[in-house]
DNA sequence: ATCCTCCCCTAC
DNA sequence: TAAGGTAGGGGAGGAT
């Protein structure tokens, strides 16, 4: 075989460990075929490639013999940079190699290997300074390498990016560059447009249907409606409007100021001209210049780029709805409705006029390819470039499809390509593919790229279908550049830059996630610590980890405190982290009937500083001073200050065995919604997984529905009373967890797997009370209009300041507009603290409100309403006629009660009148705050002497005369029972965004 | 059998 | 220097 064959597996030869690298690493450096695929991350190398190189070679002034017989390949990031290293050794008589061959390549050439790699090197395997090649020339002799040879001893650097950029602000300065960043978010604002367009159907005008008047009654072929309409070169295209007099020189569109032999930039789109070169858009400048040296670099024109992508979709839409966005220059539109509503047979003529007024509008040409399905009109816009437009009817298609290359079929990408070449040699056309039955093409592809590989080879495509419901099923943010840390703290920079942008993303477009998964790139063993191209990840492993939340968020602060979990439970070593994703998904969007005050204005006063709050403000209300509530002190979990060392993500072997199918496997059956539980809070459609914990772990799934339904029976007979005594006895229940752990993790060392188990239990229960606590508070909120329960939101040090400020002066001190009675702040229950060494809570200070309007349970009389109309004899009520005695209701000791307790509730009415100055003002909300207990203990000893009033009254009753509520009885003791039971807890369970993990 | 998690792959 | 993002389809393999 060639020595320079297109399939040389750069990684066969190379690696010594046997360690097959991942495509996410380097991505394809070579490839195959005539045309620009597009994820040519890394090396561009194909045959043709080669040769033109090897010309470029052999017009190399040979300057002296020095090097004779010697060959290099360079890896990783070097000074001076490869191509410099290799003109020198190549211009004095050595070889340059693009991949090390063992036994062919005399020296490896490196700068900054990783350790692990200079372990494992064989004895063949001689790595040297490139400042031996310097010296050599300088001094014009061969010197001896020894002084030179990267060993184990030798001293490496450690991870700093050169000119290392602030991890803080690094997330948005990478996206404002990004411009794949740039094509994605286009795409998705094409999609929505469209989808805008269409949802107003009913009143748009296609104002530009009157330009095909001519065209009305023209007759055609009937088979093809489908078209596919794509920009030539789109960047370039914009590019050169401002620069027309480089129309017909070879152009490309890159960061990168000048083409030179040693740019790593990447080409974002390259002119016809450039390709005539074999320029690609993905390549390097390097390799491009190496091409054509009279490359033309232009630079990017982002905003340039959105406004004509709307402009181009703003004109199809002139003549029709029926597009399918697929990026910001590229798009399906089914013209078989228009053409039948205006009687046009003559589709060429119709796509002639939409891509003369795009030209006419934008200066840039379309190009356009007309089908009967989608891949055909997809394929036939390939052949349409540049600047044409090319139909293939039903009639010509198997011909048509005949000849195009495998690799062109949308889905068959690097990778399938080579399972291909594997498999059936090298094959190369939809001809040659078409001998292939569609069980081998499965067994190798599986089910469903096989299937539809096996049809897209004969031409058959899928249908055009508008599913204007898309809905988008996840929100993400990368980074894959310039990720550089030393430890944990400062990947925290990076993730808290990456946790902003993702927030920012859902509240934008109004969703709110319930899982967040997380993933990193991690550098391979073998790869270099710095890549050859500044700044890239270079070859990595990829790892991930997702975590279920209770309920749907876009905190900012919620995000990243899960966020670093995950990274926790990844062990990656930090530097060697080369890439951060966050992926939310199971979404829920924000209904445009979300209610004022609630869950959703909770997320978004969550996000602190937030300007876009959608509640209206009380303003000058009167306060109403309340006790301090006494709220229990958060826990903080001592844990171990130094844990072991992180073992390394280890790179694992990448699986190509194929799979051994014999028969056609069935296709598997279309998913049900991965959700059986749903509630509503505050409009918002909250779905979450089930609890499941089994016998013996609490809480269960049926407990905690019938405790909802429980309190919802409670709240509807009006008896806040009740349902506060039952939540402060659900409250004693964790309470014994706490003190459980507390115990544990101070005495009984040994006793750390049930500590474990404890603090799930703890942990699941807090969760499912979190979850139930909305719940309730929801219902109160429509039922009563007012919540129940306190929220409990974090503030930044300026506000915790100015509540201070106002103290001090004896202003009531106002936050977001509530009125703050006890300042009392608080810091957060984090786990976090333990391994963020030295993290301060001073900016996560806790802000705890409640609010109650007139109608709440502070004025509201307490309707008597008789319970027997509820329950009696009806054995159908959502709470009895479940089969468990958890949630009975005992009819009698209910009847009791309440009669008990008709006189607590008069008095507490006449304490209302007493104490209630706002009696007549709507919506008053009252305001307090925990204080942080490392606070000045000075002071309570400022706090005024509070009224009694409602709250307090409940919140007495509660710590004094809450015996066992006889509601409860046997939950109680499902409940207790799990206090004494050891067994080890296999669970899958919800975790509430606010606690700790059970990780560990 | 079905679900879930952790990947891989593809397109622009 | 350079700015290798992002959404969605889908499969393997473990848990239930
Ligand atoms: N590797 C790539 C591929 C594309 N793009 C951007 C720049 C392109 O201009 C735009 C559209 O991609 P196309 O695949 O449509 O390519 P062009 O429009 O540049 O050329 P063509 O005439 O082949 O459509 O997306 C990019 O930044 N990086
Ligand atoms: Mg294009
Ligand atoms: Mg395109």
């Amino acid at each position: 075989m060639d020595e320079n064959s297109a399939f040389d597996d750069p990684d066969e030869p190379s690696t010594s460990t046997g360690i097959t690298r991942k495509r996410v690493s380097d991505g394809p450096e070579i490839v195959l075929g005539e045309k620009g695929e597009f994820p040519h991350f890394g090396h561009y190398m194909d045959a043709k490639v080669q040769k033109l190189m090897h010309q470029v070679h052999s017009n190399v002034t040979k300057k002296s013999d020095l090097f004779n017989g010697i060959s290099i390949f360079v890896n990783g990031y070097t000074l001076p940079p490869a191509a410099e290293l290799k003109k020198i050794v190549v211009e004095n008589g050595g070889e340059y190699h693009h991949y090390y061959k063992l036994g062919r390549t005399t020296y490896m050439i490196a700068m900054n290997l990783a350790k692990s790699k200079l372990d494992s090197l064989r004895k063949e395997e001689i790595v040297v300074h490139p400042k031996w090649i310097m010296n050599s020339l300088q001094q014009g002799l061969l010197l001896p390498i020894h002084p030179y040879l990267l060993t184990k001893q030798l001293e490496l650097t450690q991870n700093v990016l050169r000119t290392h950029a602030n991890p803080e602000t690094s997330a948005s300065r990478f996206y404002e560059r990004s411009r794949l960043h740039l094509i994605s978010t286009l795409a998705q604002e094409m999609k929505e447009y469209i989808a805008e367009l269409r949802s107003k159907m009913d009143t748009h005008e296609f104002v530009s249907r009157s330009k095909l008047c001519h065209l009305s009654g023209s007759k055609g072929d009937h088979s093809a409606f489908i078209c596919h309409l794509d920009m030539d070169c789109f960047f370039v295209s914009i590019g050169l409007r401002m620069r027309p007099d480089l129309v017909g020189k070879p152009l490309v569109i890159t960061h990168s100021r000048s083409a030179s032999d040693h740019g790593k930039a990447e080409i974002a789109s390259c002119s016809y001209e450039a390709r005539k070169f074999n320029i690609k858009n993905g390549m390097w400048i390097s390799d491009a210049y190496n091409l054509c040296p009279d490359l033309v670099c232009l630079p990017y024109q982002f905003e340039e780029y959105r406004a004509s992508s709307k402009r181009l979709y703003s004109i199809v839409s002139k003549y029709t709805l029926d597009i399918k966005a697929v990026s910001c220059d590229e798009m399906y539109v089914d013209l078989s409705g228009l053409c039948e509503e205006l009687q046009i047979g003559d589709v060429m003529g119709v796509v002639n006029e939409i891509r003369k007024e795009i030209f006419d509008e934008l200066n840039c040409n379309a190009s356009a390819g007309i089908g009967p399905n989608m891949l055909i009109a997809r394929l036939a816009t390939k052949k349409a470039k540049p600047n044409g437009q090319f139909m293939v009817t039903s009639a010509e298609v198997s011909n048509f499809i005949r000849p195009v290359a495998i690799k062109d079929l949308p889905g068959v990408g690097y990778s399938s390509l080579h399972k291909i070449k594997e498999a059936f040699g090298n094959m190369m056309t939809c001809e040659e593919l078409q001998s292939v039955f569609c069980s081998t093409l499965q067994a190798l592809f599986g089910t469903k790229l096989g299937a539809k590989i096996f049809y897209s080879c004969r031409g058959q495509g899928e249908e055009m279908e508008f599913t204007d419901t898309a809905a988008r099923k996840s929100v993400s943010c990368d980074m894959n550049f310039g990720i550089r840390a030393n430890n944990f703290e400062e990947l925290d920079k990076f993730m808290q830059g990456i946790t902003e942008e993702l927030s920012k993303r859902l509240e934008r477009t109004k969703l709110a996630g319930t899982q967040l998964t997380l993933r990193l790139l991690i550098r391979m063993p073998d790869a270099p610590l710095e890549p050859e191209k500044y700044g890239a990840h270079g070859p990595c492993d990829q790892v991930s980890k997702s975590v279920n939340l209770a309920y749907p968020t876009f905190s900012k602060e919620l995000i990243h405190q899960a966020a670093m979990r995950l990274a926790k439970q990844l062990k990656p070593v930090p530097s060697d982290v080369r890439g951060i994703g966050l992926t939310m998904t199971k979404l829920s969007k924000k209904p445009e009937n979300a209610q004022k005050g609630g869950l959703y204005n909770y997320l978004l006063i969550l996000k602190k500083g937030s300007q876009s709050q959608e509640s209206d403000k009380p303003k000058n209300e009167p306060g109403v001073t309340f006790a301090r509530p006494a709220l229990p002190k958060p826990i903080q979990l001592k844990t171990k200050k130094k844990g072991p060392k992180l073992p390394p993500v280890c790179a694992k072997q990448r699986d190509w065995r194929p799979r051994k199918v014999n028969t056609l496997p069935k296709p598997p059956p279309a998913r049900k919604c991965i959700f059986d539980d749903k509630f509503v809070l505050d409009g918002y459609e909250v779905y979450f997984g089930k609890f499941r914990f089994t016998v013996r772990n609490p809480p269960s799934e049926e407990i905690i529905s019938d405790l909802t339904e429980a309190f919802k029976i409670l709240i509807d007979r009006g008896d806040f009373r009740k349902v506060k005594l039952t939540w402060s006895y659900l409250e004693q229940v964790l309470e014994k967890y706490r003190v459980k752990i507390q115990c544990l993790d101070r005495g009984l060392d040994e006793s750390v797997g049930w500590l474990a188990d404890i603090c799930l239990i703890y942990s699941g229960w807090e969760s499912a009370l979190t979850v139930l606590k909305h719940t309730i508070n929801e219902y109160c909120k429509k039922k009563e209009g007012s919540v129940l329960f306190p929220l409990v939101l974090p503030i930044s040090k300026e506000e915790e300041t100015e509540i201070r400020r106002c103290w001090d002066k004896k202003e009531t001190p106002l936050y977001d507009g509530f009125k703050v009675n006890n300042p009392v702040l608080q810091a957060p229950f984090m786990e976090e603290k333990e391994w963020k060494d030295g993290h301060s809570f001073d900016n996560e200070l806790e802000l705890t409100i409640d609010w109650f309007t007139e109608k709440g349970p502070k004025g509201k009389p307490i309707k008597a309403q008789e319970p027997e109309i509820v329950l009696q004899g009806n054995k159908d009520d959502a709470v009895s006629k479940k089969e468990e005695p958890t949630s009975c209701f005992d009819l009698e000791d209910y009847i009791k009660e309440t009669k008990k307790e008709e006189l607590r509730k008069s008095k507490m009415k006449d304490d209302l009148k007493n104490s209630s100055c706002d009696e007549e003002k709507p919506a008053t909300k009252l305001v307090s705050i925990n204080t942080k207990l490392t606070q000045t203990p000075g002071n309570s000893k400022e706090i005024p002497e509070s009224k009694l009033d409602s709250y307090e009254e409940l919140e007495k009753l509660r710590y004094t005369s809450c015996s066992s509520p006889d509601l409860f009885e046997s939950s109680q003791e499902e409940i207790s029972s799990t206090l004494t039971t050891e067994n080890k807890l296999s669970c899958n369970r919800s975790l509430s965004p606010l606690l700790f993990s059970d990780e560990e």
